[in-house]
DNA sequence: CTAGGGTTAG
């Protein structure tokens, strides 16, 4: 009797709910995921923190599942859904198989000498013009029909290519009838035919097989399912595995691994579990590519927990990583943010012997780069020269974006000096982009520039993150007149302007406050993006209400993406101090914090209060000062509790935006007279206490500065 | 690509 595969499903959902797990149970990265899950995007709807609910619950995601999968009860229900009370399930009562235990063999086919007649005969028509349909066809009617067997059939499907000789050859053996039509020339042919991410074709086939009644096996499902997901097709690949259960096909470890695969693409984590221990429960032992699957699904959720599970399984189930598996879960380490972890596990792959190729050694060197540890990164560097490691054009690329993450100026151009003089590795758009990166944030603007020239005389494709890097070197140098030279040419180039780049563009505009350079940025800031520039002088006229500037305020920001939204208010608050709207700052930095862009610079402990203003501009970091100290001015007033101690950090100026926030700061307690005094073993970092406070407030008048 | 599955760049 057929399971289906809503009945798996279903049982699997009532065994989360109705017995223990006997299996390791990643339940906290489970709702990890649902967290991460609610990625933000350019279309994240901006919605003030008060208000701000989950994005996608546990039953919104299980509502999903009922929708694809449990909306199709087939009519001959499995007994466990018949009953009266369907959702007791007994635990020790065996559970019903979801996969095959057994790999389906493949049938061995033996290529004789004999066949020699047949490799010509396909290497005839692979030499056929694709175009010329006739000449193919009459090629086709060479064949020597007397010997035509199954073997030589199959000599000749898995000799054509591309995928429009293949089918062509299918059809013309199903037409002249001389041999009956087997599974294996369907397989064969849909394999091809996935080359060419022929989806339609492929689902042709099929109906046609269902319909002439010629067996579709696991081979031929997974055929199917793995074209649908290489096609993007994920709807089409879950219809086809579900009706391998309806047709009654168990599938085995190999079509299971693929529908694993198409389900974490999707995100749906949550599925992939319960298949996942479903198919543990019934004795299923998973295989490496299994774990690969899971490993990426967990990487691309950034779910440390979910890695961890992976490498659990797999050790209590005595399954050793093979190169693939350790290059996808160092990969996964390194989205999930855990240098530490990956560089472990690194050395653990080596030590068990294992080489690493040019992919592990791209995903090792650039998690060292993103983690800025240059020594690591440097280290591992001279072990791959010195055992000899594989190195490929990726590598040399990623080796070139970690110098310049972690700013190894004289490496990266000796690296750069190698690809030149390579022979297969020459730099491209990423190497110069690596390059251009490093000289911008050198300050380095004369090698900047000829770099540039270079890039355009070699005709390199440019990119707008190569422009992002030139802007802001020549931005920072004040060279107005080349930055506007260099952003008409991207753009003339058709580089179309990201946020990361407006963002560049307004910090350089806040910068060059009062010069007729500042007009020049807002031409480019104007092609890039009108609406911002708008925005800027609606925020300049002081006649506009609070309420509009807060409407348009959440339209700029809804239409930028999350990573640029607290740097675009940054800019912002600066570009209004400098013109002398306090107002408008404290306007902005109130609506900043409203929709959560500086979710830590409040800090409460029952001792301290911190105020850390380490990821905010300078303007914006005065101006959350201010408020504070009135905030603070007001609680003495009022008499209400404070803490023992109150600190205030900028942090060291070690990153490179940061660049004199401390001294600012500093300079503006003084300005206020404010208590604050810098902490003696701690940089950038500044404290007063309730006393200090107190008193302060009681021999000032600190209304004179609250602007709100 | 010798009938099916997994891994590399802001």
């Amino acid at each position: 009797m057929a399971t289906s595969l809503s009945s798996v499903i279903h049982i699997t959902f009532l065994d989360t709910k109705t017995t223990q797990r006997r299996f390791i149970t990643p339940s906290k990265s489970h709702r990890k995921f649902l967290v991460n899950s609610s990625k933000s995007t350019p279309d994240t709807p901006l919605t003030p923190i008060s208000d701000n609910k989950k994005n996608s619950s546990l039953s919104d995601q299980l509502a999903s599942l009922a929708n694809t999968t449990l909306s199709t009860v087939p009519e001959d229900q499995p007994e466990i859904l018949s009953k009266p009370n369907p959702t007791w399930v007994n635990p020790t009562k065996a559970k019903r198989p979801m996969l095959s235990q057994q790999k389906q063999k493949r049938s061995s086919v033996s290529y004789n000498p004999q066949l020699r007649e047949f490799q010509q005969f396909a290497q005839r028509l692979n030499n056929c013009d694709l175009s010329n349909e006739e000449e193919f066809m009459a090629c086709l009617e060479e064949i020597p029909t007397t010997s035509l067997s199954r073997v030589n059939v199959l000599l000749v499907l898995n000799s054509l290519r591309p995928w429009q000789k293949t089918y062509k050859f299918l059809n013309w053996i199903k037409s002249k009838d001389l041999i009956p039509m087997e599974t294996i020339f369907y397989n064969v042919t849909m394999k091809s035919l996935r080359f060419g991410r022929q989806f339609g074709i492929i689902e042709e086939l099929a109906l046609q097989m269902i319909d002439n009644g010629i067996e579709m096996d696991n081979i031929t499902y997974s055929t199917i399912i793995s074209c649908a997901k290489k096609c993007n097709l994920f709807d089409k690949a879950v219809h086809w595995f579900e009706k391998m259960y309806k047709m009654g096909l168990m599938p085995d470890e190999v079509t299971f691994s693929v529908i694993l695969d198409v389900y974490a693409r999707l995100g749906k984590v949550e599925e992939v579990v319960s298949l996942f221990e479903r198919g543990r429960a019934t004795g299923w032992k998973p295989d490496p590519i299994t774990f690969s699957v899971l490993g990426k699904m967990f990487g691309e959720a950034g779910d440390y927990d979910g890695i961890r599970y992976v490498l659990q399984e797999m050790k209590s189930l005595g399954v050793q990583p093979n190169l693939v598996v350790y290059n996808t879960l160092l990969e996964a380490m390194g989205k999930a943010g855990k240098p530490g972890f990956a560089r472990s596990l690194f050395e653990e792959m080596v030590d068990s012997g294992i080489a690493p190729n040019e992919k592990t050694l791209t995903a090792v060197i650039k998690i060292y780069g993103k983690a800025r540890w240059s020594k690591d990164a440097l280290e591992l560097w001279k072990r791959m020269k010195e055992n000899g490691w594989p190195m490929d054009f990726m590598l040399y690329n990623t080796l070139l974006s970690m110098c310049a993450d972690v700013g190894l100026l004289e490496e990266a151009e000796t690296l750069f000096k190698d690809m030149k003089q390579s022979e297969y590795c020459k730099p491209d758009s990423w190497s110069y982009t690596a390059m251009l990166n490093i000289y911008g944030s050198e300050g380095d603007v004369v090698k900047a520039i000829k770099l540039f020239e270079e890039m355009c005389k070699l005709g390199i494709e440019l990119n707008v993150m190569g422009c992002t890097c030139l802007i802001q070197c020549l931005g920072k140098a004040m060279e107005i007149n080349d930055l506007v030279k260099v952003f008409n040419i991207y753009v003339d180039r058709g580089v179309k302007p990201d946020d990361r780049l407006c963002g560049c563009l307004l910090s350089i505009v806040s910068l060059s406050q009062g010069s007729k350079d500042q007009e020049k940025v807002l031409g480019c800031l104007q092609r890039a993006n009108p609406k911002l520039v708008a925005f800027i002088q609606l925020i300049a006229d002081e006649e506009t209400s609070f309420e509009t500037v807060k409407e348009e305020f959440k339209s700029i920001m809804s239409n930028a993406v999350v990573e640029v939204r607290r740097p675009f208010c940054n800019c912002l608050i600066d570009i209004c101090r400098n013109k002398d709207l306090l107002k408008r700052a404290h306007e902005l930095l109130y609506l900043g914090t409203l929709y959560g862009f500086y979710p830590t610079l409040h800090n409460k402990t029952q001792y301290e209060w911190c105020l850390d203003v380490r990821t905010l501009s300078v303007g914006a970091a005065l101006t959350a000062l201010e408020e504070w100290m009135a905030t603070l001015a007001k609680i003495v007033k009022r008499d209400e509790a404070l803490p023992d101690l109150l600190l205030a950090q900028t942090g060291t100026g070690a990153h490179k935006f940061a660049h004199g926030l401390n001294i600012s700061f500093a300079s503006h307690l003084r300005k206020l007279a404010a208590p604050f005094r810098q902490s003696e073993d701690k940089v950038g970092c500044f404290i007063a206490t309730k006393e200090d406070l107190v008193s302060w407030v009681e021999s000032n008048s600190p209304s004179e500065f609250v602007a709100t």
